[in-house]
DNA sequence: AATCTCGCCGCTTTCGGACGTGACAGTGGA
DNA sequence: TCCACTGTCACGTCCGAAAGCGGCGAGATT
């Protein structure tokens, strides 16, 4: 069932993501109608309406936000579209572990200054950050499920110097790669 | 002359619009040269060198700052775009008293959005504040300079009701426009 | 001996600050 | 009722600082 309408409007305030989906605003200054979440500014207490499912909104002749688009697909929406940003960069990232974040940027179509933001917002990682990481995961993998020399693992994983790859292995796990390795066994 | 160089990275730090002109930074680590009042983060007191005129900057070796542009007449560059259009914008509405906010920002090729900001920002005036005081400067002009009766000359001025007028003058003024007209003589 | 590890270093990249400008919603005033 | 005003966010540009990168080479390991 649809919470309470205090819950909802504290909800609202708050815009917690928890509540997206579970309700609707319709705001009667306006006759617009909102998800939970929209970055619009919070409407007064006893301008809205709660109703569960967009179509009743819709019903009670309320118009769907521009922003939020709250008859569309979760996801579909300018508001979705950071964290949208954000899930395309580590997938991509994780198919192509050499694109430098510029490149990524592009193949994104934003700028590499959203980019960052976006990351930031939703991982509260740098790409740089969210790309050893990954790496690592994947060398760690190789290194136990294979019996491939360092270079070829540090290679394999995406780092492109042994260098930095010890650097790395042994600033997170706090030994070098051949020990790990040795551990496994 | 110049000020001297401890002078010049305090205007920088505030970034205070008196010294624009006066000098050039150029930043070591970048080879590039801005104006005292670019938005870039204050370089360090130590990468900084002080020039006199943007010519000598360029002689050692600088290039100017795309945001700044050190090397252009001001008023030419992006930093000076905001208040290059709360210019436009008063004198716009100078030359037509009748324009709503929408049409000016039309007229102007900006979003009404940003020209409130940029009014705001530059002279602390929302739209339809700055149209009043230009209205009742005007007509306080034709109450002094003519004899054109008060209905004239708030027609005159802009105004699109008598009402208005009054109330208007009485809230800046503290009197009737009449008084001001007796006063005058 | 072959493979790892790690200090050093010049050169790029990355990161974040600051601001411009747009879109849209909600409130309130004329 | 309509317009003006403001809050809130998206996303771009450009710069300055700092971090990260990759190569080199010497010692350590196996």
């Amino acid at each position: 069932m649809m919470p309470d309408a205090d819950i909802c409007y504290r909800a609202l305030k708050a815009r917690d993501r928890a509540f997206d989906g579970r309700f609707f605003v319709g705001v009667t200054s306006t006759r617009i109608y909102c998800r939970p979440i929209c970055p619009a500014r919070t409407p007064l207490r006893d301008r809205c309406l709660f109703f569960q499912h967009a179509a009743s909104a819709e019903a009670a002749g309320f118009k769907p936000c521009l922003r939020c688009r709250p008859d569309l697909t979760p996801g579909n929406s300018s508001v979705d579209a950071v964290a949208d940003v954000a899930k395309r960069a580590a997938r991509l990232m994780l198919a192509h572990p050499g694109l430098s974040t510029e490149e990524l940027a592009a193949r994104l179509g934003v700028s590499s200054r959203h980019l960052r933001r976006a990351l930031k917002t939703v991982l509260g990682l740098t790409p740089t950050q969210l790309r050893r990481r990954q790496r690592l995961r994947e060398a760690k993998r190789l290194l136990c499920e294979t019996t491939l020399p360092l270079s070829r693992v540090a290679l394999a994983s995406g780092f492109r110097s042994l260098r930095r790859f010890n650097d790395e292995f042994r600033r997170v796990e706090g030994c070098a790669p051949s020990a790990l390795r040795k551990a496994q066994r």
